[in-house]
DNA sequence: GTCATATGGTTTGTATCTTAATAATTAAGC
DNA sequence: GCTTAATTATTAAGATACAAACCATATGAC
């Protein structure tokens, strides 16, 4: 089993650089630096996300429903209104208020009308979110921790800061795309 | 439009380094440069997939369906099995069936049976779908690249070598753990 | 004040994906 | 050779997500 699990786990033989560029190198646009690239950030994603699913889905929450309990728990209290949970969750408002609903239902989260304005409802988190919560966080590092460890402090701060890097020349390709067509291109909850 | 779309782009406002460290720092296993390297790995798959995704959308394909077309049009003619195409593309069999009918009723890709293993049915991509990529890809390549030019190809370098380390040291803790439980513990098409 | 417009939230319909169960075929034990 | 186990693909049911259409409320123009 331990040699088979190598096997099995790492998908990554099928990308080989060398057919990649046979194939793609008809392709005036073609940067394998850029390919290569985004390989290996969606791999990277996809071992963590699936794995981190594996954890919470043994508390029956997905990954939105865990980030959007952690959202509100730092909020200490105060709770947020439902579009900004959907923005800082990158999910559509649609998605927050099925998320909002489930949550509700297993007494989790908590609607409460804004009121000052009566369109706005904020949902905080519940006493017994909050310890769903403390029963998972303490396990939850400790995994994540253990996942990362062969990379040092100084190479997770560096890849931070590659990926911030990446994040904001994205950001600012984009911005410049919404304000050639002035129709408003946005990602996310495209109003 | 332009100043706002600034605001409405970036949602890292949301996470805040101190409100996290004041809300997590009673959980001894916590870690900031672990949780930071997530938040941002996160946010930057995001950020591309959904940017991917709507490029794509203009030809009615999803990404998974993008990527199977890509991995035939490589493999020069010769086709994949279906359980070969569920592990390159880091999704569940049952959900590649779905995608190859899909894309077979729209005449992208076909079906063979595979001559010596009468189980397995071997896909190829059809001319018909090698045109379709042929009229996406020049694009697409020229707008993921200008999507990541900030960063300089020695950056994309550095990023994909700390990407893949990240990639390396959760397989070694996923090995490790299915080298524990003798369950076979397995990511993906868990079997 | 009134009408037009924008915003917050929900509902509805649809797409994508997963797990579990099933059928067909192959491989392995003896 | 026959039985058991493993593998490939499919089907069915359910979870999670999005876009578009829809009300309720708020804001702005006049």
């Amino acid at each position: 089993m331990s040699q088979t699990s190598q096997v099995r786990l790492d998908k990554r033989k099928y990308y080989s650089r060398d057919q990649i560029i046979r194939h793609a190198q008809k392709y005036p646009t073609f940067h394998w630096p850029t390919t290569e690239l985004l390989l290996n950030l969606v791999y990277a994603y996809d071992l963590i996300a699936t794995y981190i699913a594996r954890i919470l889905n043994r508390y029956h929450l997905s990954l939105s429903a865990f980030n959007l309990l952690i959202i509100l728990a730092r909020s200490e209290g105060k709770g947020l209104p439902l579009h900004e949970i959907g923005e800082a969750l990158l999910v559509s408002r649609a998605n927050v208020t099925g998320l909002v609903d489930c949550l509700e239902r297993r007494g989790l989260v908590e609607r409460v009308v804004h009121t000052e304005d009566r369109r706005v409802r904020i949902v905080r988190i519940t006493k017994s979110g909050e310890e769903l919560l403390e029963s998972i966080l303490p396990g939850y590092h400790g995994e994540v921790r253990e996942l990362v460890n062969e990379l040092s402090d100084e190479e997770k701060a560096q890849l931070s800061r590659l990926l911030l890097k990446l994040q904001d020349s994205i950001l600012h390709t984009l911005e410049k795309k919404s304000r050639k067509r002035e129709d408003g291109f946005m990602i996310g909850n495209g109003g």
